[in-house]
DNA sequence: AACTATATTGCGCAGTACGCAATTTGATTA
DNA sequence: TAATCAAATTGCGTACTGCGCAATATAGTT
């Protein structure tokens, strides 16, 4: 196992152009050619040669006559073009249908769009009576466990900003009506790592859910499982959030792992 | 001039590289190795070994055993966590400047906040009496130019999941109060080029805004002139929109820019 | 204006990355 | 289940790319 350590062969200059990508992206100064030579620990000139192919592809630039680099707006169009959330189903679907037949229910996968959360995949289970949650319904943030857990980052101010001051619109009797109390949820989110929905969007369905995050710690999906309160009790959040939770991490540790994943896949 | 071709040196395996990022990013299929290597122009394997450094990277992945490749979340996370906003401020201040001294008016420069514009950089005119406006304020998306600028691309569809079904809240007596309204404006601001505010957010005020794009198309800020209505006349919307206009595109282009952004410099 | 630091270009060698060919993997058919 | 085929992956020697050095240009400082 040790053994099999670098025996991915890799192309050494694109290797180098991708720490500079990573090092201006990751910086909040404009970095300079010194810099970037100091990193990659090569000569200057070497150095210059990467950084003029990606500003050549755009992919860095140099701003207003000044020398040293920024990002550059091609990173910007590709990751803005992208349908993420293609990506998202085609590197989470296993995981998906593992977890709906391991709990035997159904389980949802969800991005957010705006001030929805949109179901982008699902898995049913062998029940005769389901929680529908089509692929590509819409359903609001605030009051779904899968809504919650992609908002679980968000403070106060940022909240505001997304729901304005409006109040929320009220579909049961448990839907949360004021961003203060959401605000306060999203805390209790972040610290057990699972949002739950009793009933506060759809009357006689339960729901957990928890953010799926890349090793960055950015949350960009969720995935949960649902089903009629009646089989759904309140005894079962214990282990079947436990498991969504484990999921979530398997998820985006597929996301953000490159070696690992042909590991394991092997 | 014509001479001036490709004296800029560069990086092979690093262009190629690129090439192969965003060839993946643009297709909507995962990307075999065969259509890499088709498409480079290279071998099979010279293809392969390229794109497995961009997947140790996480640059590429390759979901669920397969071995075709799409992209990985490398390009997310950076994209991502990257101030973008900072980087437009660098590249357009010159021209948000220029534009301001031309005109004799304050000139903003926004991009889009959640619900909100969001003002990331201003140059003011020599007037006692100008438009405030500060650096850093939020305002809304519906009833300013800029935001209506930033808003352009959005269809009914787009602008109903943003806004939600709340009545938009009024400002001043010509505020913008359906969204169907300003899914109207969203057309005639694509066709013309310019938004503008009539004193519907704040009284007294006129303001024209144009979006920013990239070659790509894509709206990632807008830029515009406010003054007071005393002084900025209905009669000036032709020559000044055309600046703005003129500005915009300047900008757009030094984003999206690569080589010729530095032969404008020297 | 002289000086310093940094960016940029030219050049020749060394090492990297390329293509070829062999091998493995995995999917499809008999 | 074996046989067949297509695609991916690995090994290897060579040619060419990309590297460092040193020279030159550029810009910022005192």
């Amino acid at each position: 196992m040790a053994k099999k350590v670098a025996q991915v062969p890799f192309i050494q200059s694109l290797d180098r152009g991708l720490t500079i990508l990573q090092t201006v992206a990751t910086s909040t100064q404009p970095v300079t050619l010194g810099e970037l030579s100091e990193l990659l620990g090569v000569d200057r000139s070497s150095a210059f040669r990467l950084a003029q192919t990606l500003r050549r592809r755009g992919f860095l630039s140099t701003p207003a006559g000044r020398k040293d680099y920024i990002l550059g707006s091609a990173m910007w169009t590709l990751s803005r073009q992208y349908d993420w959330s293609n990506m998202l189903v085609r590197v989470a679907h296993q995981e998906l249908k593992a977890l709906a037949q391991g709990l035997n229910e159904t389980a949802h996968l969800a991005i957010r769009e705006g001030r929805n959360a949109l179901f982008i995949d699902s898995v049913h289970a062998r029940h005769v009576i389901v929680v529908a949650g089509q692929t590509g319904e819409l359903v609001p943030l605030y009051s779904t466990a899968h809504g919650k857990a992609l908002l679980a980052d968000l403070d106060d101010k940022e909240l505001r900003n997304l729901f304005g001051s409006d109040p929320l619109q009220k579909f049961t009797k448990t839907t949360i009506k004021t961003l203060p109390a959401l605000s306060k949820e999203c805390v209790t989110i972040r610290e057990r790592g699972y949002a739950v929905d009793e009933a506060e969007y759809m009357e006689g369905t339960r729901c957990v859910a928890a953010p799926i995050r890349l090793n960055s710690g950015i949350i960009v999906g969720s995935i949960g499982i649902s089903a009629p309160s009646s089989r759904f009790l309140k005894e079962h959040y214990p282990s079947h959030s436990k498991r969504v939770i484990q999921c979530a991490k398997k998820i985006g540790e597929l996301l953000s792992a490159s070696e690992e994943a042909a590991e394991q896949s092997a």
